[in-house]
Order: C-alpha cells, then structure tokens, then sequence
DNA sequence: CCAAAAGTGTTCTTCGTACACCCATGT
DNA sequence: ACATGGGTGTACGAAGAACACTTTTGG
C-alpha cells in the first residue's frame, strides 16, 4: 500500500474516531554525546520529518491523548509530559497535503497543542507506526539541515525555549541520563540545555546544595586521568526541589 | 427573547462560522484599592459566572480570535494576551447546558485555550454583549463566593499562578497603573500579585536598581501624611527589562 | 613522572534581608 | 508638635563569579 493510499484509508476511520481541527505534538528531547536530540518521525508521505503528533479521540481527555499518540507513535510510554504552547495559525499547515482533496481529514486546519518531555533514549526500543518510514532521534546541531512539515520546526523551537526555563528554576536529569552518572556528565547536560560552558566549582557546589544527589562508593573507571566519582538521584529530595524552585544559573 | 432562545439562535448561527470543539477564554487582571480583580460575565442563562470566552472563527488564527472575542463580550481592546494553558478534559462542561439536546453548537465538547493579560480597568468602559446581563470586574477575595460556570474557576487559578510566575522574572505594571503611579502603589501591586508583604526600602532598591522608573518632578498630594512622589515607566527600559528578565522576588 | 581531568578551597563582589534613621505633611 | 507614612542608609549574611590549588588516574 503507498502512501497516499494510506492516508486516504486513515482518513475514513479518523472522522469517525478523532474530534476535527485538533492535534497534539509531543517534542521528546534525549540526551547523548555531550547534545541535546529531539524523537521526530519521517513520514513516507512526501518524505518529511514532522513530530511524533495526532489527533484527540472524542472520548478522551487531552492528556491522554498525548500519552497515546506518541505510545503509538514511537512505542514510548510512562512519560511525564507538559504542555508548553499552542499553534494555531489558520495556514500552518497549507501545503502539507496539496496532493488531496478537502475531504481527506489530515488537511483540515488544525490548531494543535505543543507537549515537552525529557526522556533518556537507552531506555526503550523505538518502534515507529506505519505511517513512518523511521522514528529517530536528531541532533539539535542538525536540525537546520533537514525539511520539516509544516511549523514543526518553530514548535521545537519554543520547546526548546521552555526547557531553557524550566532548567532555571528547577533540577533536570532525573530522566535524561542514566541510573548512575558522574558530575561532569551531568554538568555537560546543563551546558547543552542552556547552550553555554559553566565554571565547573560553581556548578559543583551549586548541585551539591541542593540537596538531590547521593554519592554513590564507586567511580567511573576507563576514562584516562582522574576517575570521577558516580551519583545518583535522591528521589525524595529531587521531588522537593522540583515543586520548591530554586534561583538561576 | 429569553435567554434559551438566544441560545439556540446562537447555535445556528456559529456552526456556520466557527470551528467545533475549541474554545479561548481571556482571563484580565486588573487592580484597585491594593487587591487584583479579573473580569468576568454572568450569563443571562443559568445565571453563573464565566470568563468572557469565545470560538474561533474558522477563517481567522487563534490570536485573533481572542482579541476579537474580547473585544465582543467586553469593548475591551488593543490589550497584549499570552497563552497560558489549555484545559481539555473530556466532561469539562458536561452540566452547563443540560437543558439542551445534543445538536447545540455550545454542549459540544470543547477544549479551550486560556490567555490572560492585565489591564487598567479605567482605560475604557465594559460593555456586556448581548448574551450577557453583567460586565463586571470581581476581585480575587470575592471569587470563592460566586458560582461559576464549567471549569472557569479552575482556570481563573491557573492564570493566578502564570501571572505569579512572570512577575518574578518580567516587571510587571505597566498595563494596571495609570500613567502616573507612587512607589507604595507599585508596591501594593507586587504584593497583591504575590500574596505576601515585601520590605519598603528593599522593594524600592531592588524596582530602581532596574531602571524601568522616571521619577516626575511632582508628588501625590492630598493624602494624609507626607506627599509620595510620582514615577512613570521609563518605555524603553521597560521594554528591555521584559526581554531580558531578572532574578525573584 | 607528567599531563589532564576531577574535585576542593579562597577571594571578591553582588544581592537579598533586616532594620534604623531622617524627611515631609496634614491634622 | 507629632503621628504617620515616605524615602534613604547601613550592616550582615548568603550566594554567584572567577580562579587557584590539590588529588587522582592512565600513559
């Protein structure tokens, strides 16, 4: 079956299932190799990256159809996302399915609502649905040099923009890095999120007064020089700081 | 024509020209004897309070449509709205029209998009529309008291906290004092805004350090006590302020 | 033993907090 | 003149910024 077959048959189904004019985008950030990376879905129609978004069942709450649509999407599940934006532009998705007629229920207008996570890649298989050709994850850094669908692109933007701020006023990592990290590693997580170098003493006294760190009796050995020593999240304690809010970096 | 009528006369009409299932409710703040107030309609049917809410037309953007549904339930206009929150359960407003069956355009269900901004009340004179008995500014103190509509209660909460969350970083006043303010007025604003006393002396350091004041060549008379003296926002430090954003109060 | 990275300490400055003091005005 | 609120000054401590110093590891 191509593509556009594809889309046609989904679209007899979607009018019976999904409310009209509404959608939501999920913006997935990872962290790997000292950089931030964004979850995006390549569709085999017209071969465009677009984010991992879709339609809200009449029968269910807006946040639950968030959690769906990217479950169903990617295969990710249990993600604590938030809403940061909506994108409701009369022509924001204009050209994006010029092939079909006005019928077809992917091009209708569309007001959709923006969600953020952060999500630590190791731990689940992508799987994209069949409407993707990939499910992926993409480097900030490349972002600039790939097509997008309609104002993905922009959505990503002032997601990125939100986790800038959110990362000011409350602790990040719980969910990006890995059971076990070092402070450098940690460090380098901040310095990708806010895109600029920290003083390394600041950053570690810093940290360390918040309180939401356990030294743990080991080091990372393999590296050359100094082994630096390995942390892990103090769950209670990184709760209380995520509700308290803290200053700036 | 009772209220029903205009209802359903209504329902006719707007599925025509509007867009199902989404909503904009503006949530405007303003300020008066030391306290916030928001403003709000009482509906003609089932006398209970709402935000002067509105659709979206089918051919305009989503920010247009608030500024043009606030513009119709109040007369209010030229004001600076920012998103704030979405509501989207699926039972949000299941009792608000029960009298009604199925086929009216407003029981359907609706996902609402909420805006707040804040405004100085004297500036212009309400205007209820028509499918409204009252236009009218209810302070904060007030709102446990009154019945409201749906989950406008909720939502009115929510833009509180938003509004508490950007004073913190953007000045704010500039749209809720008139032209000429003394610094306990400001004062007064900051803490009804934040719900708590602020020190005198700290607060004026802290608010010139910013540099957003011209201090006028005159002073409040009249008052009991020794003569305040009058400030107006500097424009264009204010607005650099805005961009910028500070530390917490 | 040395280079490089990890971790700690020190100093300076900035900024928030608390509070004291002086100033101006209407009663 | 004096009580009251407006406006300014000061002293202390906490926290950020910059940077120096020590420690530990692999080569």
């Amino acid at each position: 079956m191509d593509s556009k077959q594809q889309l046609l048959q989904q679209s007899i189904a979607a009018k019976e299932i999904f409310l009209p004019h509404i959608s939501a985008d999920p913006v997935i950030f990872g962290f790997e190799h000292n950089e931030l990376k964004v979850l995006l879905l390549k569709t085999n129609y017209r071969q465009k990256w677009l984010l991992p978004g879709g339609y809200v069942r009449k029968d269910e709450d807006l946040d639950e159809a968030v959690q769906r649509i990217l479950k169903e999407r990617s295969g990710i599940t249990d993600i604590y996302l938030e809403e940061f934006g909506v994108f409701g532009k009369k022509n924001r998705s204009e050209f994006h399915f010029e092939d079909f007629d006005e019928t077809l229920f992917q091009k209708q207008r569309f007001i959709t609502v923006g969600y953020y996570a952060l999500y630590s890649p190791s731990k689940f298989h992508l799987i994209p649905d069949e409407f993707s050709e990939t499910c992926e994850w993409v480097f900030l850094s490349k972002l600039p040099q790939i097509e997008f669908g309609m104002d993905h692109y922009e959505i990503i933007q002032k997601a990125l923009f939100t986790l800038r701020q959110k990362i000011s006023t409350k602790p990040i990592g719980r969910n990006l890095l890995p059971e076990k990290f070092t402070l450098p590693e940690l460090q380098k997580l901040y310095e990708a999120v806010l895109g600029k170098e920290l003083n390394r003493g600041n950053f570690y006294r810093k940290i360390k007064n918040l309180g939401i760190l356990k030294k743990l009796e080991e080091q990372r050995r393999g590296g050359a020089h100094k082994a630096p020593d390995l942390y892990s999240f103090d769950e209670e304690n990184y709760i209380k700081a995520m509700k308290n809010g803290m200053n700036s970096w």
